[in-house]
DNA sequence: TCATAAATAATGTCTAGACAATAATGGGGA
DNA sequence: TCCCCATTATTGTCTAGACATTATTTATGA
């Protein structure tokens, strides 16, 4: 599977002594000149074995220095955001949406989730329920841009999710999302069929392509029916 | 601030190439001699901002069949999960820890949370909360095995999070998080002066090294006080 | 026609050296 | 003592070439 390469090798044996605690965080590594004596190569071999560790973030190089073990500072996990019709499915229960309400607008609102988009064009506006197993999952709040994903005006969503379509009709190169928690306000609290105040799980995603904005989506959960799972490794 | 570098021109110039849509998925960069022709610098500079290009998951290089530019995966986003101590610091705000209980327990509880990290040597719990400006920001309670952190059992957690300590002493390979929302129980409620049932921001961890769990914890945040936020660029 | 072998085009890796840039170190002078 | 400066260790980057590896393409022969 994998071939030789003294440069892998150098970096993967570096790695397994920073993971085996062996070396700490700030302490130093060997010099590229010990390494080049070590495995007997050229510096640009041992160069190139920690440049990746670099790169990966598990060691700052500095002149004169020498280069260090990192100090990890954050935790970045790669979070996997489902489809909620999948998510359902993979529970084994059944899944339906509702659309609750539909609307074509010319004009761009005030609102500061709505303007992060800057949409060009006329926007749809969708409101509907994600329904496992007969009773409200999610409630989802939706604005796209028809500008950017013109065939959207002619869809329909009454049966199928909009997240559902959009992943097959409109690509997208950059997202941002939000993950909090909020109280279920009165309105959205009667959609989930949940208490005025009830904690929710809510993950509001931007949507662009190529800088212009495709889809704005704002979903909540009532916290005991979904939770996010992110996996980590280093 | 950025050192000039051809190699590091010529992976920006490439990735810009294939940001703009000037270059989509599936489409063959310029073979090297070309860039080396180019840039007129020799075969190991354009290979290396190529490598780098490729290192990102931007694109994939195949011998004779040249180097692609990546399809787009699945809907991942990169979550970074930051020390809370420097989130708050981050917003300009003062910092505190308050250790509200400890102690070492021989016997591991039933509790599944506790249980998943499969804990070998004795517990040592702990409570307590991050403040910012003077108000509760969040609360924490923590679970740490110490057979895999001796040194925890002497550490002072009356001033100093055990979560910046232990980003310091106890280097992990592996997480899993959960991210949820739940009402505030009576004593968490107490504890960050809001009201029981307040909608609340729950971030679960269990971290591990090399397979052996080092600690569990669990942060809940007052929702109007804390939101994760996560960047996806494809 | 079809399978096989050869040619070829591309990346993968490495070398041995060169010069540049930077920051820690140590020495000298006020 | 303290500051400044020269020294020096270390990484940053690049070159020009070499040979290896691999998948495609083309040519060959049955």
């Amino acid at each position: 599977m994998k071939p030789p390469g003294l440069a892998r090798r150098i970096r993967a044996d570096l790695e397994a002594r920073i993971r085996s605690g062996a070396l700490n965080p700030g302490d130093r590594l060997p010099t590229e000149q010990a390494l080049m004596a070590e495995y007997g190569c050229a510096r640009m071999t041992v160069s190139k074995a920690i440049g990746a560790l670099a790169g990966a973030g598990l060691v700052t190089r500095n002149r004169r220095a020498g280069t260090l073990v990192a100090h990890p500072h954050v935790q970045t996990a790669v979070l996997e955001i489902p489809d909620i019709a999948e998510t359902i499915a993979a529970l084994g229960e059944t899944y339906a949406f509702r659309l609750l309400a539909r609307g074509v607008r010319g004009t761009v609102g005030q609102d500061a989730r709505e303007t992060a988009l800057s949409p060009v064009g006329p926007l749809l506006d969708l409101r509907g329920l994600h329904v496992a197993g007969g009773s409200p999952f999610a409630l989802e709040e939706r604005v796209i841009d028809l500008a950017a994903v013109p065939d959207a005006r002619s869809a329909d969503f009454s049966g199928q999710a909009p997240g559902s379509w959009l992943l097959k009709h409109a690509p997208w190169t950059e997202a941002r999302h939000r993950i909090g928690a909020l109280a279920a306000s009165p309105a959205e609290a009667r959609a989930l069929d949940i208490r005025t105040g009830h904690a929710c799980l809510m993950v509001e995603r931007w949507t662009f392509r190529l800088g212009q904005g495709v889809t704005f989506v704002r979903q909540i959960f009532p916290h005991e029916r979904y939770e996010l799972t992110a996996e980590f490794r280093n």
